[in-house]
DNA sequence: ATCCCTGCAAACGCTTTGCAGGAAC
DNA sequence: GTTCCTGCAAAGCGTTTGCAGGGAT
């Protein structure tokens, strides 16, 4: 009963860490079935289940940041700072976009919202990367 | 074979009319599911798939819109005038926010996105409606 | 020794789909 | 009469969860 006032929350696992090491280890915001296939490779009898509550724990402690995009598979980033996202409709590649300062002081300022108190927002672009817009045009 | 220029591309059925009727009649943004349950009550044949079907048959038509927020169910609007949307973190409900005019612009000045054409975006707030503002105030 | 975490597999919620009969054209 | 659409049920997909055994503390 040492240090009741730190919260040692979570046990260090090989599998949580491989898991957080392969997240932050591309930008290609991952989905957690490929974070499992990478895994596996490693850690051949890792199950898709242990994945999925890493993700959770990892998220929930904030290490790592869940992202949805468009209603597609969940999809997971380790970069924490504050960005947007571009997705592209063709390959449902994901970019960053960065996002300017004060964006925030602007929205309110621009979108008044009576009665609720906004604790955040989500802005998406959507439409072709550079390589699948040069490849529209190749075709039509 | 009149007509060949025009596309008469869906027979007209009771389900879809009244799939749509249900969607126009309400801003709750509603799930399939629950127009499923109201739908039911005037065709208590209906099945689940068919109003699955005839919301992709009206979003394609551009009758009604499918919006997707924060990975949870689907929500459909038949409210097409562009607008965002806040979601209310602890209850779910969906309100529209106007969206200003000229915001594309302001958007593509604002941010440059070198490669990529850009065909949309979406932008949404979180956060506590105003009731849910209130009960937590209460609570805590 | 404790109890959390894992692997496994079953179950979950939402959505899609194959089929045969019925409705719209 | 020809197709498209429906109801039904089963399957699909991503994700979650119950369990018993194994690993971290």
């Amino acid at each position: 009963m040492e240090a009741a006032f730190e919260t040692p929350r979570h046990r260090k696992t090989r599998q949580r860490a491989s898991i957080y090491a392969i997240v932050a280890s591309t930008d290609a915001h991952p989905t957690a079935d490929w974070i499992y296939e990478r895994a596996k490779e490693t850690m051949p009898r890792l199950s898709l289940g242990t994945v999925y509550r890493n993700l959770h724990v990892l998220a929930r402690e904030g290490a790592i940041r869940a992202i949805d995009a468009w209603g597609k598979t969940t999809r997971y980033d380790a970069d924490l700072s504050t960005h947007y996202h571009f997705v592209c409709t063709a390959c449902g590649a994901i970019r960053d976009v960065p996002k300017p300062a004060g964006e925030e002081a602007r929205l309110a300022r621009r979108f008044s919202l009576p009665g609720f108190s906004v604790t955040g927002h989500r802005l998406e672009f959507q439409g072709l990367c550079a390589r699948c817009s040069k490849s529209e045009k190749g075709k039509k």
